[in-house]
DNA sequence: TTCCGTAGTTCAGAAATTCGGAACTATTGA
DNA sequence: TCAATAGTTCCGAATTTCTGAACTACGGAA
């Protein structure tokens, strides 16, 4: 198991973040990560509507959304932790992912993922 | 020839969006039209760098913009005009266009379009 | 220490998408 | 009618995406 790939901020580019975010499945699993208080594992993540994400491509989700820097990963125990990125990314992108996000609010149908249990 | 299809404001959908600008090539191409003051034909944006863009690339890059909504195209005699729906888009979408092309415009070296003539 | 269960990753083949040259269509002007 | 220009469509090759199956990593129980 290679160690996890994290971009630093300057590394990140706005065409990995955007082609990122233009899969619904992984706006739906960022946006539930970015209203979530704290950081949240890959397997509460992977209902999509009616939809359950077989495993191997939610994990390819999740190194899609680490490498173009969207999220961070930490290993937690069994578990994986799953963090935004959003305050960094708003200081060197300034507006982007609140307006992406907004975007896809306006679609109710759009971003199906679980409510997350509060 | 098919007719040009163009999706009503209301139809665009924010993936498509995403997907269509996560393309440097293609959001080069939008950013020159963005910043033009009118339309421009396709063939006027052939070049990305040293690139010169094969014709059914851009032609095939002119419609993904079109039909995720993010420019009209119009048929002026041989040429197609191409103009951005920056406005609209822009009621739909707030600051989304703008934070894109923000996000594009800190990197001198990815939109690497010609300088439009004044 | 070994074994088991859970969480996630990697692999590999099938399916889908993208790319671009060549042929085609549309329009204008001679 | 013909030639030239601008752009579109077609289609095969190359690339990318998807996902089941096998694998790795870690923790807990005995």
């Amino acid at each position: 198991m290679r160690p996890l790939f994290h971009p630093a901020l300057e590394d990140i580019r706005p065409e990995a973040i955007l082609y990122a975010l233009a899969d619904p499945e992984r706006a739906a699993i960022f946006a539930q990560l970015a209203g979530a208080a704290c950081g949240r594992t890959c397997s509460a993540l992977a209902e999509f509507g009616e939809r359950v994400i077989p495993k191997s491509s939610l994990s390819n989700h999740f190194k899609v959304l680490r490498e173009s820097g969207l999220i961070v990963s930490e290993r937690q125990g069994v578990e994986m932790l799953n963090q935004t990125r959003c305050a960094e990314l708003d200081e060197r992108f300034p507006g982007l992912i609140k307006a992406i996000l907004t975007a896809y609010g306006q679609f109710p149908g759009q971003l199906k993922g679980r409510t997350p249990p509060q």
